[in-house]
DNA sequence: GACATTAGTCGCATTATGTGACTAATATGC
DNA sequence: GCATATTAGTCACATAATGCGACTAATGTC
């Protein structure tokens, strides 16, 4: 992560919130930063960033606030927007925000600097943190049946009830388990392995890797009824 | 709009995709730039854009581009991101881009260095400006069902063969009239007007408008169909 | 007044969805 | 072993949503 002098303004940052499942709930991973010295030793928050060095695209810095702060590993990402309001902590006048999706169980930490929070156990955040956050959350929302987003937050081999517990998670709320398999197989979206996992008591499950077929796209109607 | 010399390098710009129906089709509002002089003289189109003069903010700023470019009207704008691929036309690294929807019958411009172009006839473009303008576009189409974009892009009263060609021009498929209406009260979307448009030939239509009356949420199941 | 044209509605067949109850396969306690 | 708890996976049926052709309504044109 770059340790520019207080004083430079950089002309913009690209920001990275790194999401991931972690006990039924979503995970950020955050930076901290010590402020101060001696009595007046603080610690903050914020979201990991960097600052442009010479002609990077956006893609390429974006990577590179990623490994600076998770580790090399390669995760699912996309540009949010950009935000102005508030200040940086880098100073930036402008943060292009991107959102990662860490799958379970490769939420790791590249220094001790970084930490995972839970989003219901988070820190005070400053206001571009707090509104970047929240906007990356409902981006990951709104994408969730235009993208596969549930699976980018899934090993590359996962159970059924695996799945739709992950669709519970990001939707916020109980789905019915008929319907939902019932569904997932008219799409032809995942496909069995041979292998089979017995997770303590109750029947092994089989597990499934996410496998698109193709099949004729819904020329349905229109939805009005989700219309904001 | 701000004609910086060539030599200055800004940081960013915040460009402006304005859209507006036309012929049956989306037509997008470029700004001419003429380039070299005498015998080399040339034409080159490009997306109308602003710098930052100030601590201005992102919206003060596309704003500020679109009165600029169509003239003093309120339209519904939406960032769409960033862009950083390719030059850009003022020396901008970055391109904060917006999308304008502006209403039929709107599609005004403020001077002479504007013209409305059918996306079916659009001049060459330079490749971030390409970009964006694909990107607009597919914005738009993608938040159909989500946000009230064919209603913006309709003045404020409308028969509901309007609603429906509109409809069927950003999906760009014909939808069946019967379904369409029955979805359309269904969802209490829009409230008729006492008024009457007799449009040549055919029954008068009655006029509508955009008025979501509170209705309970679908709580409905996971639509797989549509993942791309 | 016959006809073309556009608006608006109805009814019904088909498809999609919600939901409870069922069977299957494993672990645990006795 | 055997009852019971627990999780996986499926079925069947009632209800709701959708596709779609055919209908009626109101206007202009010839």
């Amino acid at each position: 992560m770059s340790r520019e002098p207080r004083g430079k303004r950089q002309p913009y940052s690209v920001d990275v919130v790194a999401l991931t499942p972690r006990d039924n709930e979503l995970a950020v991973l955050l930076e901290r930063r010590n402020e101060g010295t001696g009595r007046d030793k603080s610690v903050r928050w914020v979201i990991p960033w960097t600052v442009s060095k010479s002609g990077e695209g956006l893609t390429d810095l974006s990577q590179r606030a990623l490994t600076n702060s998770i580790g090399p590993a390669t995760v699912w990402t996309t540009q949010v927007g950009a935000f102005s309001d508030g200040p940086h902590p880098g100073g930036s006048e402008l943060s292009i925000l991107y959102v990662a999706l860490v799958p379970m169980g490769q939420a790791t930490v590249a220094s001790e600097n970084f930490e995972w929070f839970l989003l219901s156990e988070l820190p005070p955040l400053a206001e571009r943190q707090s509104q970047m956050l929240q906007e990356s959350v409902a981006a990951v929302r709104d994408r969730l049946d235009l993208y596969p987003v549930a699976f980018k937050l899934l090993p590359a081999t996962f159970t059924l009830s695996e799945l739709q517990h992950m669709y519970e998670l990001l939707l916020g709320r109980r789905l019915h388990k008929a319907s939902f398999r019932r569904a997932l197989t008219a799409a032809a979206l995942v496909e069995p392995t041979d292998e089979w996992r017995s997770e303590g008591r109750g029947r092994p499950a089989q597990l499934y890797r996410f496998g698109p077929r193709k099949r004729r796209r819904g020329r349905r109607g229109v939805r009005f009824d989700l219309l904001g």
